[in-house]
DNA sequence: CCAAGTTGGTTCGTAATCTGAACTCAGCTA
DNA sequence: TAGCTGAGTTCAGATTACGAACCAACTTGG
């Protein structure tokens, strides 16, 4: 995955062009991101595919054995396996003994995994909001002390205060010292 | 890194809980939600694998055009074409005429696409915080008007206080009144 | 005028993945 | 002894993904 400096180019050139056109392109450049190292890849390559992810929101929902997992989601054994394989090789969860006559085990989250949260959370509510019918969304997630729904928008620290996508910028990480 | 104070705290809660075993089970209905009508399942449908992520990504960073999109990714013209006509069928894209004399069109978010921030960024920093190596994050995503780092970890409005997972919890939603 | 280039696709044939059903293996249970 | 459960594996067929070639509509260079 190279392509680096072009990518670069193309994008200047691109909102060069498009300057008439629309005035919202200085904002374009807000998750900008240099395709070798992006973290967002690196996390796909864990959180894999749909099946990876309906599994994780089962191990939130406290569901941990095999069969449980499989009749819950109606999913084909081999991938099940293969998914959980990976997860565990990934550190996502880990497979433990819960009985040894019969051998069994059941798979749990890590912290790895459990932070892994907020990323369910936001699935969950962009769905809720933009695809639940008109009865609202199926179940809400709230703080449990105070029974506050949780909002997952973005929240500044040293502000205090929450503010909007656009108010968002990137700038290199990395190797600094 | 800046981080959920809640790392700590659930790498002592699992440990606690490995050694105790089942003494959380009562938290297993954290996320609870029946599979008919899971706002996850719906928003899966339509944020279906990693290329579409990867497009919505490049969207972010203002890569609108066809083949733009296609060096970048390096991804396949007949699946770039395939999932920018689905994202424009769920709405997250609309696609644009953006001259006429050749015909050429551009991929722009929807307000709905906008919304999928929170989910880039969460899987952006989970990325950070547990795949990114010595070097520390490739980018670092800030508060434009103060350069604080944005941390997507859970707030609660009512408490003024951040939360780990752990305090989440579920309830039914749907048509109430 | 012709050749080549650009953009945004479509159409292949082949390769990799997914899927459901059947099979395994170990230890219960009746 | 037969049958059941949990946790897998194996296998054949259906779906997808992939890369390369092709198409269409214009523009640009010679």
């Amino acid at each position: 995955m190279s392509a680096t400096l072009s990518a670069t180019d193309s994008v200047k050139d691109q909102t060069r062009e498009q300057l008439q056109d629309q005035n919202l392109d200085q904002r374009s450049e807000r998750f900008e991101q240099r395709t070798p190292g992006c973290s967002i890849e690196a996390a796909l390559e864990i959180v894999r595919d749909r099946w990876t992810i309906l599994i994780l929101r089962d191990s939130f929902r406290g569901i941990r054995r095999f069969d449980d997992l499989r009749k819950d989601l109606e999913i084909p054994r081999a991938i099940l396996a293969d998914r959980l394989r990976s997860l565990v090789e990934h550190g996502v969860l880990v497979k433990r003994q819960y009985q040894q006559r019969p051998e069994r085990f059941e798979y749990r989250l890590t912290p790895m995994g459990m932070e892994l949260s907020p990323i369910l959370v936001s699935l969950m509510q962009w769905g809720d909001r933009w695809l639940s019918g008109d009865e609202g969304p199926p179940r809400l997630l709230v703080h449990e002390p105070c029974s506050t729904e949780i909002d997952m928008s973005f929240y500044c620290w040293t502000c205090e205060e929450a503010f909007s996508p656009s108010q968002i910028s990137s700038r290199p990480g990395g190797a600094e010292s």
